[in-house]
DNA sequence: CGGGCACAAATGTACATACATTTAATGTAT
DNA sequence: ATACATTAAATGTATGTACATTTGTGCCCG
């Protein structure tokens, strides 16, 4: 549907202001369903996020900092999302003997248990994303507009 | 910069996973240059947009209902968003004479005023998004896409 | 040494998001 | 008219986001 459509405003003042409300607007839409998936499971799309890296760090530990580094959002508070993974014992948390001032976190296995579940119930990311009709040209093309957007000539 | 980039994560699993991290982590950065416009003016996202939705009324007043329906996010609290307009005396809530559960809430000339120095002070929101850049033709072609994404074929 | 700077994480505060529940007013059916 | 359902908004609770400050540690340099 158009974005015109969706939210009720008929008129953009300009190309610019559409792209923006339809890049912003389409984000949640496509985090509103990713959210359902992990829902069932007790997570938040950080809380996946920060276990999948845990994953892929796994058996070695990461430090906040490393998670900071690596999430999608910098600026959100990996420490409060590690409280919430350590609470459900996904994760846990030592101070690291080599550095004090660090703070080891790992993913348990009852957390590579769950990921494990999760992939294993999710239908095809594509599917979930709703984005199976797109070809692969456009999706190129899309991916280029979008870098084109966070890249100053 | 090419989205694997700026994510230190260097190979996306398929392109249609890559295209909604890239949209996803777009939005976060159109709106981190976004807020920080109205940041200077004491006013988050949501409230500036608030604000524009009553404007498009005045003096007609609106209802919470109506605030819910013109928004990007629908499922956001325009009570609380309400309460901080309020407290800033940029909006009035009056019980509604003709349905008391409704409530009237209407732009105050210091909400009016307000809208008038930010959209007076901003530089043109092509500049500010970052997306001057961008050839009329290429924004057509990226809102065609994202509304194709939302689009069930 | 030891004082001060830098670093790593945690904590505090304000706001927003997501969703369930509550309160009050209104509409409706018998 | 009373009971029940529906509607409109507010409130409660958990989580996340944004940003500033604090706490404890390590390190450097005089």
């Amino acid at each position: 549907m158009r974005i015109e459509d969706e939210i009720k405003q008929p008129v953009f003042h300009n190309l610019y202001q559409k792209a923006y409300i339809n890049v912003v607007y389409t984000a949640g839409w496509l985090s509103v369903r990713q959210a359902a998936v992990f829902k069932e499971y007790g997570l938040t799309l950080p809380q996946f996020n920060i276990l999948r890296i845990l994953r892929g760090q796994h058996p070695k530990p990461a430090t906040v900092a490393l998670l900071i580094e690596r999430m999608l959002d910098k600026t959100s508070n990996a420490s409060r999302i590690v409280d919430r993974l350590e609470e459900k014992a996904l994760v846990t948390r030592q101070v690291c003997p080599a550095n004090r001032r660090a703070v080891d976190i790992r993913i348990t296995n009852t957390g590579l248990d769950l990921l494990h579940r999760i992939e294993e119930g999710m239908t095809s990311p594509a599917e979930v994303l709703n984005m199976d009709h797109l070809t692969p040209a456009e999706l190129v093309q899309l991916n280029d507009l979008l870098d084109k957007i966070r890249t100053k000539p």
